[in-house]
DNA sequence: TAGTGGTCTAGACCACGCT
DNA sequence: GCGTGGTCTAGACCACTAA
């Protein structure tokens, strides 16, 4: 018809709403689809397309011969695959706050070019943060973006925002959609023990990120390490095929 | 029609021959919809369909008003979300193998049967294996399933596999479609550094992890450790919506 | 403007789970 | 046998991109 939304992506809103708000219940069987179809009054194809994008996120589960029913497990539909630190943290009700920032240009070094597939010549902002939640040390997480993709906007914007990935959709238009990240557990290097407040060799989760966005062009590095003894990194991880 | 793989898979796997045998090249754009449609004489539908999924699973990336190409990034399509530990192990090229393996019926701890959703009083398989990447000791991995899960077939045939989800799927029918991974950066306890060969206190990758079948059922809980040095978890993780 | 994918219709037949 | 979702057809109009 005409609205901006498409109707699968209002059928899917009218849906997912009514099962935060009780009105499906956890376990219990949606209407068939053909009753879908006369309820929304749309055609199967639609009505489907809406169930598809719902089963995708977690919140349905499709019995054959039976019917769709509200994925009954504690998985939590709402961890999304791909947060980011932010999101994570607030979700588990932390505060959390950026102690420290600062974005500054530079060439990258052999690894980070590499992992960006970029020339040694080519200028990346590096974009340094040393993260708290509930006001403790917890993170120091270094970005590297080339500084092609934030051109003709003012790079200030990301520093006045708690979070890098909301920057680069609100204010550049760019909207990570991968990571492949690489998870491993190493010892405290003696300025990271610093700055997060631990021992030097005590346990940190360190964690090399390649950040895809929408068009599978590689947009961001980072190094990520993260206090082991205080936090954790929830994956959800789901077989495809 | 009639056979047993319907039409959109079959369509699925011959992109994907031609993918992979470089027919299509990466970044290269596919015949549009309407030259498939025609090409393999069905409806669009059946066409769309096949296209999906292979977006789904990273191989092509659609670009709107101009076509569909083959995902032009160094994002391997081949690592899927989930893979069990001898997936990732044999995808880097190292040999892996199981030092110890012992499986043995208990019931559950507090933790394991909040994790499992079971009660105490139900019994569980604890199935502790010790596992090797290029014959150095690398990994400590003890999973529990509910013995429900495994009745009216050989439990030994867990031993013969090297795979434990392998062997669910093949022996006992059981898919496993998502995890949920908590991973954590520890010290080594003096038990777990005697087995990995390694000093008390040496950083390890801990994760627990609840796998769920087809159904959304959980059927499986695990305490992984692992060496921080020798290993790193790669994770894909996918903007979802 | 022409070509692409995005959305949608109104049907159809099939395979599966249950009774 | 009946109801469910799984697959499929043969169209249609729209929004976006590029020339």
């Amino acid at each position: 018809m005409v609205r901006g939304e498409p109707f699968y992506q209002k059928i899917r809103s009218d849906i997912e709403n009514k099962i935060k708000d009780g009105y499906y219940k956890q376990g219990e069987y949606l209407p068939s689809e053909a009753k879908l179809e006369s309820l929304y009054k749309v055609s199967r194809t639609t009505v489907r397309n809406a169930v598809r994008s719902l089963v995708d996120d977690g919140y349905l589960t499709i019995v054959r011969g039976k019917g769709t029913k509200v994925t009954p497990s504690k998985l939590s539909a709402s961890y999304p695959n791909l947060m980011s630190f932010t999101d994570v943290i607030q979700k588990q009700g932390i505060k959390s706050s950026v102690l420290k920032m600062k974005i500054s240009q530079t060439f990258p070094t052999q690894e980070v070019a590499e992992k960006l597939d970029i020339d040694l010549d080519e200028k990346v902002y590096e974009i340094y943060r040393e993260r708290a939640a509930d006001d403790e040390p917890i993170c120091i997480h270094v970005s590297f973006i080339p500084c092609k993709y934030l051109e003709g906007n003012d790079v200030s914007l990301i520093e006045k925002k708690q979070s890098l990935y909301k920057a680069l959709e609100e204010d550049f238009n760019i909207s990570i959609q991968t990571a492949q990240d690489n998870i491993s557990a190493i010892g405290a290097s003696s300025h990271v023990a610093k700055i997060l407040n631990i021992e030097k060799g005590d346990p940190v989760l360190f964690i090399k990120r390649v950040a895809y966005d929408q068009n599978n062009v590689i947009v961001e590095y980072s190094e990520i390490n993260i206090r082991g003894d205080r936090y954790s990194q929830m994956v959800t991880l789901r077989q495809r095929l």
